[in-house]
DNA sequence: CTGATTTGACCACG
DNA sequence: CGTGGTCAAATCAG
C-alpha cells in the first residue's frame, strides 16, 4: 500500500509505548505480591497505554478498511414487519453492574443462554450478538453476555458477560470453562473502568471518535491493559478513582513472557 | 406444537 | 443524529 515505512514509524512509537506499559506491569505484578506502590505503577500503565492509544488514532488510520458494504443480501422477502405500537417501559440499562470479557475459541461456556438480538457494529467485521440467561424469567437470572468475533481471527470469540448469574443452582453451571485465551474482570459501575474497547478508548483517550479502527493491530489489548491495571487497583483499593468490589484477578496472562516484538512481527504482516 | 432464532423497529445515550 | 442495546413478531427447527 506504499505507506508501508511510515506504518513501521508509527510501530516504532507504539511498541515504545506498549513496552513502557508491559515493563510496568510487570513491575505490577511485583509490587502487588509486597502490597505497595501500586498506585504510581497503575498511573504508569495507563499513561502509556494512553499515548499508544494516541498514536494508533492519529497515525494508524490506514488499517482496517473494513469494507463489508454486503449489498447482496437483499433478498425477495417483502416487509413482513408493520409499525409496532409505540414501546412504553422500555429502559436500558444505566451501567452494567460487572462486565468481564473473554477471548475464547468457542462462543460455548456451559451456560444456558438464550439469543435476542444481533447486530452490526459500526467499523467491525463482524456482527455482535447478543444473549441472555434463559433463566432470565423463571428466575430473574439477569446475566448477559455480547458476542463478537475478534477482527483479526476469526476464530476467537470476545465475550463479554454483564451481570451475574442469580441462578448458579439451576445446573447450568459449566463443567470447566471455556478455553480462553485472555480473560479480565472489572467493575463498571458509576464512572468505573471500561469494559468494551470503545468504552476503553473513551475513558483513555477523552475525545475520542466512536469511529476508531485503531483496533485492527491490538483487537482486545488495549483494553486487556487497561482493565489488568484497574482490576488490580480495584482488588487492592488503591485509587478512588475506582469503585472497590469484590472482583478477581482472573486472566491467563503473564506479562514477563508476552513479547510485543512476537506480536508486531505478526501484525507487519497484517498492515500491507 | 413448542421453544429457539432471526430480524427490523424502537429507544437510550453520547 | 448516529450508534448500539433491547424488544417482540415472524420464522425456523425439533
Amino acid at each position: 500500500m506504499g505507506s508501508r515505512e511510515e506504518g513501521n514509524r508509527w510501530q516504532m512509537k507504539l511498541k515504545e509505548e506498549l513496552i513502557k506499559a508491559q515493563q510496568s506491569a510487570t513491575r505490577l505484578m511485583e509490587v502487588l505480591h509486597s502490597g505497595s506502590g501500586v498506585e504510581s505503577l497503575v498511573d504508569q500503565v495507563l499513561s502509556a497505554v494512553s499515548k499508544a492509544l494516541v498514536i494508533l488514532d492519529a497515525d494508524g488510520k490506514a488499517a482496517a478498511p473494513l469494507g463489508d458494504e454486503h449489498g447482496t443480501e437483499i433478498s425477495g422477502l417483502q416487509k413482513k414487519k408493520t409499525l409496532l405500537p409505540r414501546r412504553i417501559g422500555y429502559r436500558r440499562r444505566a451501567h452494567p453492574y460487572t462486565c468481564r470479557t473473554i477471548l475464547a475459541e468457542t462462543n460455548e461456556d456451559g451456560y444456558g443462554w438464550r439469543k435476542y438480538g444481533q447486530k452490526d457494529i459500526h467499523g467491525a467485521a463482524h456482527p455482535r450478538s447478543y444473549y441472555r440467561c434463559i433463566h432470565k424469567h423463571d428466575r430473574g437470572c439477569q446475566a448477559t453476555r455480547q458476542v463478537q468475533k475478534t477482527e483479526d481471527d476469526d476464530s476467537v470469540f470476545a465475550i463479554t458477560y454483564m451481570g451475574e448469574h442469580t441462578c448458579a443452582d439451576a445446573a447450568t453451571l459449566p463443567v470447566q470453562g471455556p478455553p480462553c485465551v485472555i480473560s479480565f474482570e472489572s467493575n463498571a459501575a458509576g464512572q468505573g473502568v471500561p469494559s468494551l474497547k470503545q468504552e476503553c478508548d473513551e475513558e483513555v483517550v477523552s475525545s475520542h471518535s466512536p469511529a476508531d479502527d485503531s483496533s485492527s493491530v491490538f483487537p482486545d489489548f488495549s483494553a486487556f491493559m487497561v482493565s489488568v491495571a484497574a482490576t488490580a487497583a480495584d482488588q487492592y483499593d488503591v485509587t478512588s478513582v475506582f469503585r472497590s468490589s469484590t472482583s478477581s484477578l482472573d486472566m491467563e496472562f503473564d506479562p514477563e513472557t508476552f513479547k510485543f516484538d512476537d506480536v508486531f512481527s505478526q501484525g507487519d504482516e497484517y498492515i500491507g
